[in-house]
RNA sequence: GCCAGUGUGGUGAAAUUGGUAGACACGUCGGAUUCAAAAUCCGAUGCUAGCGAUAGCGUGGCGGUUCGAGUCCGCCCACUGGUACCA
């Protein structure tokens, strides 16, 4: 064996050997078990960056792992391959978005490899590939054929200069990012996936995921947000264009005493008759439309409204109400009213004290030394009704149900339940996206592309403007006909979220041409094990494939209910910024791999200069890695300078997966010092020579020590892979293991070096998952025929785990005042009694009186004292 | 705004069920080796005071529960992710 490791050539051979003995192709074997394990598939941007290595780290060494336990693994790998950044892309350096796709595609599957990840590339698969939007566009005719699709008027950023839609990313500050125009809400015609037929069952089965990270659950289900309310009608007090009133829904019914005025969308059909004859009027819903419609730039508009003059009777004290128009309010959601209570609601107070509106107090605090002063702020917790006639005195349920009950004898209202969620609007005026599968028929109305037409072809070969969508321009892609006669394509592409909704079940029928999937192979290999990937997704993404997951389901192709069993959401990988301020006040940003650091003599960073000129730049902290701040290392470089096996090591160790990263490239040599002492300790252990067979009967104390060390390492190594997902800790335990071989290995005897052997080969295997090529290159040094990829995980051997003592920590009223050794199991009574003989503990106990002693077996004692 | 997280030495972090705060690693300092340096090896390293034994303080802030709180509860601050057309 070479004394020195080599990075480059150890993964060279790995490598070959992987490729060469096709190890992590697999197929369907009833005889094993199975383990899926998956990582969220990638956008092909260009290059890979260190979120990607970290997320198919993790999932990689998932995958060894279970493939040591005796699993049948599948790991896949794909390409999320439509969407946004290639359209930009390809105006950007001219070229078309397919062709930019491409050859991402295939220098991105290069460095995947360069990492050592065992992919299945027999099932790789590009969601831009007729072969499988073909299978989108069918299933989509099949949801339309089930009344599981609607076309309806939906709201979209408009750039009216470059008459286009924008993205919700596109719109800066309410303005277009190329043209900078002031963005307007525009309503056009939108197809959408009915997801709220399943709001309920995508509730209810969240509960059937107990490895779902709570907070991903939580999240969700608030995103659902099934709430239990009354929908209320209110009548106009003088009706126009023939409209005689409006529903509002409400979870608090038992404020409705407390309603002081009503607000309506801006678009909301009484606004617009309203504002025929009201300049005023008119002007501001003109104004409305001039806002973003993300969620996050409407809250943090300034809350604006007008009142129409125009009241509604109210429905209990048939009193009016005015109604206001007002730019919250969304013609979107809901019905597009609200009634509003602002002595019992944050936002409506806000507004009222702002136009000087009548705040009613109708509820006061149960307990009534509770604070509540309506004259300063909205009492918004549950309570007692007053102020509110026959209602006075009730709690929450019982006005509830006493008002809702009122409102239905009443023909004016009825108890109903809700869901914040919304239909899925799935049509996007892109390019770079699958067709969405309709022919739009020249008298009005659409039918779908009927399957004989399937798939409906996006050409690749175009050229773009930068503007509009090459086959909104193109007149003759458009045309079609269908049985003679002439119909047109719907120009629209799906939403890139239809495409990630169900790859993962695609991988298990990646070649099929017959059909969407193969139930035989489906149903074996789903659900998803393991799934992986950023939380960034813990809303979106995870909905629409679990809703997808249903959707296949009723339609015969899968059986199971949830496509991932069990998810773990990996944190964002940071890196240092450094930028200098320039005189016309804009900022530019430099790379952490062109900046030198200068430390003060406790290593703490004060000042940082251009290597290369030596001039003076600003840190400006740890930041997500991105373009922006030009803080991105590139995963290349890092493998070109350590090897793979580093670079997966250090993502490992640095932090938990779930927390964010900081690169760091002191870190990551620290990473490549180990596995040198690894490859080093080896060499020295083999040049020491054979060992003889392990014979625990005779063993010095020493010896005992580290045996215990090994298999302590391989049961701490094997919870955390298996079951805590902690990888850091894991690396960190083999780490001290390799400290201990380094300074209690004795290399004497055959029998000592047994013992050596023993806890150098757990080293390996424990390694394995984590540096795959290293430990394939030592497994077979060390004499193995198979590879260490194949290997069994090593067994823990419970006579190597007993200990004979412990330390005992006793403290005084919960501190420290001395540590004892004792032997294994000393009762009670005993610890009590060595406790208080001691002389440090003595000195603290000295003229007071015990009042109570606490003893934690193999633990601690803690005397309590006055 | 709303929903969900995070906050521990000079730095990344550990502490799995409420029981020794800082494992492991980086950095820094000191030493060995070397003509010298790199690499490697050994030792020290939470902060403050003290020669030292040791003591006090210490897990974002304020308060609470407990014999005992990084861990549980309440309020607050800062940062991050999502917010339905970025993926």
């Amino acid at each position: 064996m070479e004394e020195q490791y080599h990075p480059s050539t150890v993964e060279k051979i790995a490598q070959e050997y992987w490729k060469d003995s096709h190890c992590f192709e697999v197929t369907e074997d009833p005889d094993k078990e199975k383990f899926y394990c998956l990582a969220m598939f990638p956008y092909p941007s260009g290059k890979l960056h260190m979120g990607h290595v970290r997320n198919y780290t993790i999932t990689d060494v998932i995958s060894r792992y279970q493939r040591m336990l005796g699993k049948n693994v599948l790991h896949p790998m794909g390409w999320d391959a439509f969407g946004l950044p290639a359209e930009n892309a390809a105006i950007q350096n001219n070229t078309a978005p397919a062709k930019w796709t491409y050859s991402n595609i295939d220098y991105m599957k290069q460095q995947l490899n360069s990492l050592g990840f065992g992919f299945d590339w027999k099932r790789e698969l590009a969601t831009c590939q007729p072969s499988y939007y073909k299978w989108e566009q069918w299933f989509f005719t099949r949801l339309y054929e089930k009344g599981l699709v609607y076309k309806k008027m939906a709201t979209v950023n408009w750039d009216p200069i470059d008459q286009t839609v924008l993205a919700n990313e596109q719109v800066v500050d309410g303005k277009g990012w190329r043209s900078g125009a002031v963005v307007e809400r525009k309503e056009i015609p939108q197809w959408f996936i009915k997801i709220t037929d399943y709001a309920e069952e995508l509730l209810s089965s969240l509960d059937e995921l107990p490895n779902w990270p709570e907070q991903v659950k939580t999240m969700q289900r608030n995103w659902i947000g099934k709430s239990k309310g009354v929908e209320i009608n209110f009548d106009l007090s003088n009706p126009i264009e023939g409209i005689k009133g409006f529903d509002v829904y409400t979870t608090r019914p038992d404020t409705l005493m407390g309603v002081t005025y009503v607000s309506i969308a801006a678009e909301h059909p009484i606004a617009l008759a309203l504002a025929k004859d009201n300049a005023e009027l008119s002007e501001f819903i003109k104004d409305c439309k001039k806002q973003s419609v993300s969620e996050a730039d409407m809250s943090a508009a300034e809350k604006r409204g007008i009142d129409t003059g125009l009241t509604a009777v109210h429905p209990l004290s048939n009193e009016p109400v005015a109604i206001w128009v007002a730019n919250y309010v969304l013609m979107d959601y809901g019905s597009g009213a609200v009634m509003a209570v602002p002595a019992h609601d944050e936002r409506d107070y806000e507004f009222a004290q702002k136009f000087n509106l009548d705040i009613k107090q109708v509820i006061k605090p149960t307990k009534p030394d509770d604070d509540c002063d309506i004259s300063q702020e909205a009492y918004t917790e549950k309570g007692i009704l007053v102020n509110s006639g026959e209602f006075n005195g009730l709690d929450f349920q019982q006005a509830f149900d006493a008002i809702a009950q009122k409102l239905n004898a009443l023909g004016k209202g009825k108890v109903t339940t809700n869901f914040r969620l919304r239909d899925w609007g799935v049509s996007r005026q892109r390019y770079w996206g699958t067709p969405i599968p309709m022919f739009n028929l020249p008298e009005g109305g659409e039918i779908a592309v009927p399957f004989e037409k399937l798939p409906v072809l996006l050409p690749e070969d175009v050229e773009m403007d930068g503007v509009q969508s090459p086959i909104k321009a193109d007149a003759d892609w458009r045309k079609a006909t269908l049985d003679g006669k002439a119909v047109e394509h719907e120009t629209d592409t799906f939403d890139t979220f239809m495409e990630s909704s169900w790859y993962y079940a695609r991988y298990t029928s990646a070649d099929l041409e017959s059909a969407m999937l193969d139930p035989n192979k489906a149903n074996y290999w789903l659900p998803v094990d393991q799934y992986v990937g950023g939380i960034e997704h813990a809303i979106l993404h995870l909905l629409y494939a679990r809703f997808f997951h249903k959707l296949m389901r009723d339609e015969g192709l899968v059986e199971c209910d949830e496509p991932f069993k069990s998810l773990l959401c990996q944190g964002m990988v940071l890196a240092e910024t450094y930028f200098r301020k320039n005189a016309d006040g804009s900022t530019d940003w430099f790379n952490p791999s062109d900046v030198t650091l200068e430390k003060d003599d406790k290593g703490k960073p004060i000042k940082a200069t251009l290597t290369a000129t030596g001039e003076i730049v600003e840190i400006g902290g740890t930041t997500k890695m991105s373009k922006s701040k030009n803080n991105g290392v590139d995963p290349q470089t890092a493998v070109g300078q350590y090897g793979a096996d580093t670079v997966r090591l250090f993502t490992m160790f640095a932090a938990p997966p779930t927390q964010t990263l900081e690169w760091n490239d002191a870190g990551v040599e620290g990473a490549s010092r180990f596995l040198r002492r690894l490859w080093k300790t080896v060499h020295g252990h083999l040049a020491a020579g054979e060992p003889a067979t392990l014979n625990t009967s005779n063993l010095t104390q020493v010896q005992q020590d580290l045996r215990r060390k090994t298999h302590e390492t391989i049961a701490k190594v094997s919870d955390d892979y298996g079951v805590r997902q902690q990888f850091n800790t894991a690396v960190a335990a083999v780490m001290e293991l390799l400290n201990d071989v380094n300074k209690y290995a004795d290399r004497s005897t055959g029998e000592t070096l047994a013992v050596e052997r023993e806890a150098i080969e757990a080293a390996i295997l424990l390694l394995a998952p984590v540096a795959p090529h290293i430990s394939h290159v030592l497994w077979e040094t060390l004499g193995h025929t198979d590879s260490v990829v194949n290997a069994q995980w090593p067994s823990i051997d419970q006579a190597a785990l007993v200990k004979s003592n412990v330390t005992i920590v006793i403290q005084v009223n919960g501190k420290v005042r001395a540590k004892i050794d004792v032997a294994n199991n000393t009762s009670k009574e005993e610890l009590e009694t060595i406790a208080k003989q001691d002389e440090n503990v003595q000195k603290f106990t000295d003229g007071k009186t015990i009042r109570k002693v606490i003893v934690i077996p193999n633990k601690l004692v803690n005397i309590v004292a006055n």
